[in-house]
DNA sequence: TATGTTTTGTGAAAGTTGTAACGATTGGCT
DNA sequence: AGCCAATCGTTACAACTTTCACAAAACATA
């Protein structure tokens, strides 16, 4: 899948010139994304290389103009509505903070098995019992699915998602989903995560170690 | 940073043959162990090969003494502690997760300025208010620390972490820390991944309906 | 208008990650 | 023992990503 990190640095640039135009600023060089980005700024401008969008020379991007061509390049025009897989503490925690946020990519419902929790409406998000999986997907138009159940159960429901016109899934079971070679799957492995940090913290001690002797 | 993936990797795989050692397997090749990671046979052997441990042809890998080459590359010998930075929605959810789980990487402390938090013990971790970090950090020997604090009050803990012997970050406030560069962080922004979902989901249905045409 | 400075867009180089190919080794089978 | 099929480690290659380098464009200034 090409030009997936590029993606991901456009959202984020987008988060940003939201910040600006809020503040008031018309215009931003690469350079001054790039900070607020931590990126450079020659991958900025490679990055908006991506979308067609032409700065001017001396005076940087449009910010409003450079939102717009985000926007058209980023989001399906119609929004796309998101599902919550697993209300635990995760999903819980992942609910407190995308409800409301972002109105073309909104979490429209949310399931669990646990009886407790259905018809409950939580952070504004109605928990559905699973069995109505499939109806509240198509009835909703859902392409986008955030898994969060324990591991055992992860396949099983995404093989469920995926009949049932979901797309893409951001997956925090530590498990590899199989599914068709269209559907896009973002692993959210924090374990993985966290061990890496503390790989690459011993990592760096050593390195500056070594650098010393040399 | 060079075999980054690799080592995400390399942890995942201990993970799968933990569970396989509990299950009494003695032996695994190369395309179980991969089959199980989601991943190529070929990539299983390339990331073993880094750890310089030999499985054997036609039995495949000795699991218990594979197990044991892990360890030594992963794991620091005394073991890492970690602080965790915010006990907000999603602190107390990684708090839960990962309490407990790692005895060689675990949380043995959190940190809030919310007062309520302060001297309370969630999930089996002790919640210090902000003012015992020096202390803490140098008391128990930190090195890794999580953040889950708002992006407003990041950066400057990220820089009292840093003066405190944190080597490592994983960082899930939505902005970019900066550290010397001896510093290893990882960024997880779970806006930019959803969107990112989003976006190849769509593009995903695009590619498809095209080849249709071709 | 000419000149200088800053910034952009982009081709080319470098670095990193994943995939394929293949000789070498092992254990099973006749 | 000799052969075969399976598996391993490793080298070579391909794909993707980031960085470098620089011409062209825009504005300021004289
Ligand atoms: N919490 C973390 O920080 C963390 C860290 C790493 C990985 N994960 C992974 O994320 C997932 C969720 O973690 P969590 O901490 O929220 O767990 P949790 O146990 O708190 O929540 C899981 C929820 O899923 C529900 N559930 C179970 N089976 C289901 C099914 N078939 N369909 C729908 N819902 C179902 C349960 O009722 C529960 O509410 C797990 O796979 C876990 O391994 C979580
Ligand atoms: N919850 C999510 O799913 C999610 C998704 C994307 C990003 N994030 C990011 O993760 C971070 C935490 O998110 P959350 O949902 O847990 O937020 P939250 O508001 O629930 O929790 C934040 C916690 O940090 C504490 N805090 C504030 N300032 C602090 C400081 N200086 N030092 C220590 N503690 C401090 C607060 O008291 C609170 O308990 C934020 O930066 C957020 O942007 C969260």
């Amino acid at each position: 899948m090409a030009l997936e990190r590029t993606v991901g640095r456009l959202t984020l640039y987008r988060r940003l010139l939201n910040e600006q135009v809020a503040g008031g600023v018309e215009n931003l060089r690469s350079h001054q994304l790039a900070a607020r980005a931590g990126v450079t700024a020659v991958q900025v401008r490679r990055d908006l290389m991506q979308i067609g969008y032409d700065g001017s020379p001396k005076r940087g991007y449009d910010v409003k103009k450079l939102l717009e061509s985000l926007r058209h390049f980023l989001d399906e025009p119609g929004g796309q509505r998101v599902a919550l897989l697993g209300v635990g503490n995760l999903g819980r925690a992942l609910l407190s903070y995308f409800i409301g946020r972002r109105p073309h990519l909104s979490i429209v419902a949310a399931f669990d098995t646990d009886p407790q929790l259905s018809g409950r409406v939580i952070y504004g998000c109605r928990c559905h019992p699973l069995d109505e999986l499939e109806d509240v997907l198509k009835a909703q138009d859902i392409t986008v699915a955030i898994v969060a159940v324990p591991a055992v159960a992860a396949q099983e429901l995404a093989d469920r998602l995926v009949q049932n016109g979901v797309k893409g899934i951001l997956n925090f079971a530590p498990i590899p989903l199989a599914v068709p070679s269209e559907i896009f799957v973002e692993n959210i492995d924090l374990t993985m995560s966290l061990e890496k940090v503390a790989y690459f913290s011993r990592e760096a001690a050593c390195e500056t170690a070594c650098e010393r002797k040399n």
